[in-house]
DNA sequence: CGAATGACCTGTGAGC
DNA sequence: TGCTCACAGGTCATTC
């Protein structure tokens, strides 16, 4: 599911229910997902207050009243669900077999809101590439999940120029540049094909090209920073793209996929208007790449 | 050092 | 109706 604005459609979906909640209980239901839990998972968790919900690129952190932050990340088909009201199955008895679970809940976080509303948050992760990390009070900024990143696409901060200054003298082709999360945090496979599309650009062209020999911004550059901008922000207003998993934290579906110009339409006729081409898929570092090789040079 | 490849998992859909 | 294969939104470890 989850590349940043499938992330951050989460969180808003999270957020209202987390925030100022209290942890009643944690149910860890498998020793690991991608990684082993953290050591003493549920003990650590369990009557912390959340105080906020933030995200970092594809990482969801929970920071708690202790200073200790929970980072979570959604790997390739994780979820979240948010279940209201009390608790069907037997207080304080938490069973494997519970019916109301599903296949591949790994965790279960029992919320009270500080009206005392009852309420769960369920993470479900069938391939369980997912995670859960823990970063220790003040240490969340150095966390090597997270001290590594680059710049969020969202903001003023990227920028053309600052596309040159990343890529200059890259021969790496801008579909490997773009997926790099130590240059920009947050594109994944999808709405890199869909800005590169935006921007005219060819997935195989050379990271460097976009930069003078000064290191300066091409127009190129330029038109794909606004263009990573721009499908970010516009993915996030559909609530993210659901392809086999629900996007959001209450069941629904985001509905960028609806909008797609050429992400999973190998065959179809190029969207933009004049083009008569093609979208061809191609596979670059063994990703599935889709592009229009008659507009996108 | 950078860049490419395989590994980690389960589920689904296409083709036979 | 089964079976097999390819492929899936991401990252990490290992190779060259």
């Amino acid at each position: 599911m989850p590349e940043l604005p499938e992330v951050e459609t989460v969180r808003r979906g999270l957020a209202g229910t987390m925030e100022g909640a209290r942890l009643v209980a944690v149910e860890q239901r498998r020793p690991d997902l991608r990684f082993p839990f953290p050591d003493d998972f549920a003990a650590r968790l369990t009557g912390r207050r959340i105080e906020a919900l933030s995200r970092r690129a594809k990482y969801l952190v929970a920071h708690l009243d202790d200073g200790l932050a929970l980072i979570s990340h959604l790997g390739m088909s994780g979820s979240w669900r948010i279940e209201r009201g009390p608790d069907t199955a037997t207080p304080g008895v938490f069973h494997h077999e519970r019916s109301k679970l599903a296949a591949h809940d790994h965790a279960v976080f029992h919320l009270e809101s500080p009206a005392g509303e009852p309420s769960r948050a369920i993470f479900n992760d069938p391939r369980r590439f997912g995670f859960m990390l823990f970063a220790e009070p003040g240490a969340l900024a150095e966390h090597p999940a997270l001290s590594g990143l680059g710049v969020e696409p969202t903001g003023n901060e990227l920028s053309g120029a600052l596309l040159a200054t990343l890529f200059r003298d890259r021969r790496t082709p801008l579909k490997a540049a773009l997926l790099d999360q130590r240059l920009i945090a947050g594109l994944g496979n999808i709405y890199v094909c869909e800005a590169l599309w935006r921007a005219g650009l060819s997935p195989r062209r050379a990271a460097g090209t976009l930069a003078t020999a000064t290191g300066r911004p091409t127009k190129s550059a330029e038109a794909l920073a606004i263009a990573i901008r721009e499908v970010i922000a516009d993915a996030i207003a559909a609530g993210g793209s659901s392809l086999r998993d629900y996007v959001q934290a209450d069941g629904s579906l985001g509905y960028f996929q609806h909008t797609f110009a050429v992400y999973d339409r190998e065959g179809e006729a190029c969207r933009k208007p004049g083009c008569t081409g093609v979208v061809h898929r191609m596979v670059q570092s063994g990703r599935s790449t889709f592009y229009c090789p008659a507009c996108q040079r």
